[in-house]
DNA sequence: TACGGGGTGAAAATGATTACCATGTGCTAC
DNA sequence: GTAGCACATGGTAATCATTTTCACCCCGTA
């Protein structure tokens, strides 16, 4: 039972690394590139291994969670909590309008809130303000559908946010 | 083995079923009232619990679902993920702005971004919009004591914000 | 070749929320 | 009142996304 004690790991996490492009996390980015919507972490694990690319859920994670830090990506949260990533297109960030039905997701100007915020930030005397604002609702096409079928919801058309509405 | 057959429980969920104040639901209601700031379902289990009230966390998640439904308590989600709910103490929505330090909440004025919603909903033809509007940052006391500690930062005044801004 | 900082990922831990389901209780029809 | 049933409750097990652990790999450098 005497437990390991070679030297002294001193594991620190190392305030903030140099960026490597390794294999796993190029793939990650190109699979974030070659998606419009928005995917949740697992999704985007499955996705990988399914084609071919060998790597773990938690890298998966590690990485999204780097990306979000230095703003490559956009994060909402849908109703259950769950974590969607979106590569970012250009810079600044976005607020988006996801469909509940789809997952069909857009960009929505938001620069009226952005200003409220930052009004409501000077009102209230807070420092360091963070905004969380997320639109969703029934885009028109399911909409429709959803007329014409008096019966169960439209089923996602694809795995999640991968139509786009701009056109 | 064989299996509990009796005639046909046809438990079905019953649409609405009329709301029994009973002697949990109750309790849940007045410790939403007796705090001005927003409370998990755990946090709110663990108080009832230390006043002597005897009451199941499983009540207290489907008590605060129901009032969510019925829109008498507020949401809003943690950074964590975890859900916080608070009284509504007018009618009507509202937005808050919460100091991630001390938990303090303030209700702030948000007609700008119900406008920018309802906007957005039309330009994009999306139906059934719902939005999500959270602001959160550090606050006036916070942020002092912060400058005086340059330590650790500030340890929660108090559970999960009970102070109030408003005064 | 030895060393060391990053990186990786399988496996286990977390932790909030939900599903189950047997048991209790408020109401109302008789 | 009392029976009967829909509605409620709550202990426990299950979910499930995300985080932790930690042993091991990779690669540039001394
Ligand atoms: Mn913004
Ligand atoms: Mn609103
Ligand atoms: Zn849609
Ligand atoms: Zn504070």
């Amino acid at each position: 039972m005497t437990r390991d004690l070679r030297p002294h790991p001193d594991t620190r996490p190392a305030a903030s690394a140099p960026w490597r492009p390794t294999r796993q996390r190029t793939a990650v980015l190109n699979a974030l590139h070659g998606r419009t919507g928005f995917t949740s972490a697992q999704e985007l694990h499955e996705a990988l291994e399914a084609d071919g690319v060998t790597i773990g859920l938690t890298t998966v994670y590690r990485t999204l969670h780097a990306l979000d830090r230095s703003g490559r990506v956009d994060v909402v949260r849908d109703r259950t909590g769950e974590r969607l990533y979106r590569h970012r297109p250009t810079d600044g960030h976005r607020h988006y309008i996801v469909c509940r039905a789809c997952g069909l997701s857009a960009a929505v100007e938001a620069e009226a809130v952005e200003r409220w915020a930052d009004e409501v930030a000077e009102t209230m005397g807070f420092a360091e303000v963070e905004h969380t604002v997320e639109l969703s609702g029934v885009c028109d096409p399911c909409r429709t559908e959803h007329r014409r079928t008096a019966a169960e919801p439209p089923p996602p058309r694809s795995g999640r946010g991968d139509r786009r509405a701009d056109s």
